[in-house]
RNA sequence: GCCCAGAUAGCUCAGUCGGUAGAGCAGAGGAUUGAAAAUCCUCGUGUCGGCGGUUCGAUUCCGUCUCUGGGCA
């Protein structure tokens, strides 16, 4: 098996790269089935790609795969956070590439399923060498926005980093917070460093140096479909205890509506409920709003991605058969890896 | 049955002292380098409930009808 490996396409120079597989596609549309049951047929094994996916304690509201399967199926980088410490691209970027390393070096193949797009970015074109966020200047800077708002500190950043600055709307606060936390820490603008990167690399550099990528999206063969999918499992979440999941979080009391793990969708709709700024109604209502439009963003960034391999999902016909259709389809996609491992054989 | 208040964008509503109308939400498209399930940008023609009257001109004023709330019987 391992050997197989070494017989992959030697696509340019130097030694043949090992192969990695990324299962993208918006929210509900069946990727975590499709990765455990490609491992029949390959010896992948899961990492997920999911910024929900690492809080402990948010299983139901995320959809994350039963427990049951979890301990029959290892899944990497799910569980790995408590929701009041918070996760970013550059932490997954970070262990994402260690999990495939040591899953390749395993002989094995990873299999990075998820939904989190700008997960798949950073692993993809890599990150600058920035400094992670300081909670200190981010408060500063939310308290000078909250005085004078933020086109105000936009107009701070066009003085030190004005090539960042114009790329960025007045209104956009979180990325004019990022740009100007970067220059306060560093003393160099954003948009240098970014440069700097692209001519010197930096230590997360793209993946497609290490590995050969198969690039595979998930996607609604129609919107309306997708839309009533969404609906109907979100009222399947609340059926399943999902307020009294969010309540555990509430009730702890070291938490609270601002954290990364509470503006998750879904979450923050709860935690508005439980804190009574809105009805139950309400809360059904606008938890679903909300998981469209996380799906509707799913969808911008894979309408745009390169070298990626598409297969439409159909959610009106019977969930049985579109489940096997999309599997075959998939299977077609990765059969020119050399270990690929029939079943009937 | 009578009185009052409504009827305007898919929804909630604003408005036009008479010159055919605009917000929020939803929806669509886009951006995306340590919060990303985040954050931000762009996109608004609809018999202004029906019919009639006044008027150069009515969604706006008047009458009437229908429907929806609320009140009185």
């Amino acid at each position: 098996m391992t050997n197989a490996l070494n017989d992959l396409p030697d696509t340019s120079i130097g030694k043949p790269l090992p192969c990695a597989i990324f299962l993208m596609g918006p929210t509900a549309t069946g990727k975590t089935d499709v990765a455990v049951a490609l491992r029949d047929y390959l010896p992948v094994e899961l990492v997920s790609v999911d910024s929900a996916l690492v809080y402990r304690g948010m299983n139901i509201g995320s959809a994350k795969p039963e427990p049951e399967l979890l301990a029959k199926i290892p899944h990497r980088l799910i569980d790995i956070r408590d929701p009041s410490e918070p996760y970013s691209a550059a932490d997954f970027a970070k262990d994402a590439r260690k999990a495939m390393k040591e899953i390749t070096e395993q002989g094995r193949i990873p299999l990075l399923v998820g939904g989190t797009m700008l997960y798949f970015k950073a692993l993809l074109d890599g990150l600058a060498d920035n400094p992670p966020a300081d909670p200190v200047i981010r408060g500063e800077i939310e308290a000078e926005a909250v005085k004078k708002g933020w086109p105000f500190v936009h107009k701070q950043l066009a003085q030190v980093d004005p090539e960042s600055a114009g790329q960025l709307h007045p209104n956009h606060s979180q990325r004019i917070q990022r740009a100007l936390e970067i220059f306060r820490i560093t003393g160099k603008p954003l948009s240098q460093l970014k440069r700097e990167q692209q001519e010197k690399g930096s230590v997360l550099g793209p993946i497609g140096d290490d590995y050969q990528l198969i690039q595979i999206a998930l996607l609604p063969s129609n919107r309306l479909s997708l839309h009533q999918r969404i609906e109907q499992r979100f009222e399947a979440m609340l059926a399943r205890g999902f307020e009294e999941e969010v309540r555990q979080l509430y009730q702890r009391g070291d938490l609270n509506q601002d954290l990364p793990s509470i503006r998750a969708v879904g979450y923050r709709q709860m935690w508005q409920y439980l804190s009574g700024s809105i009805n139950a109604d309400e809360m059904q209502q606008l938890g679903v709003i909300a998981t469209r439009q996380l799906a509707k963003r799913q969808l911008t960034w894979l309408r745009k991605w390169p070298d990626l391999h598409q297969i439409q999902v159909d959610y009106q016909a019977d969930r049985e058969i579109v489940f096997e259709e999309t599997l075959s389809n998939c299977l077609k996609i990765l059969k020119n890896i050399p270990i690929y491992m029939d079943k009937s054989r």
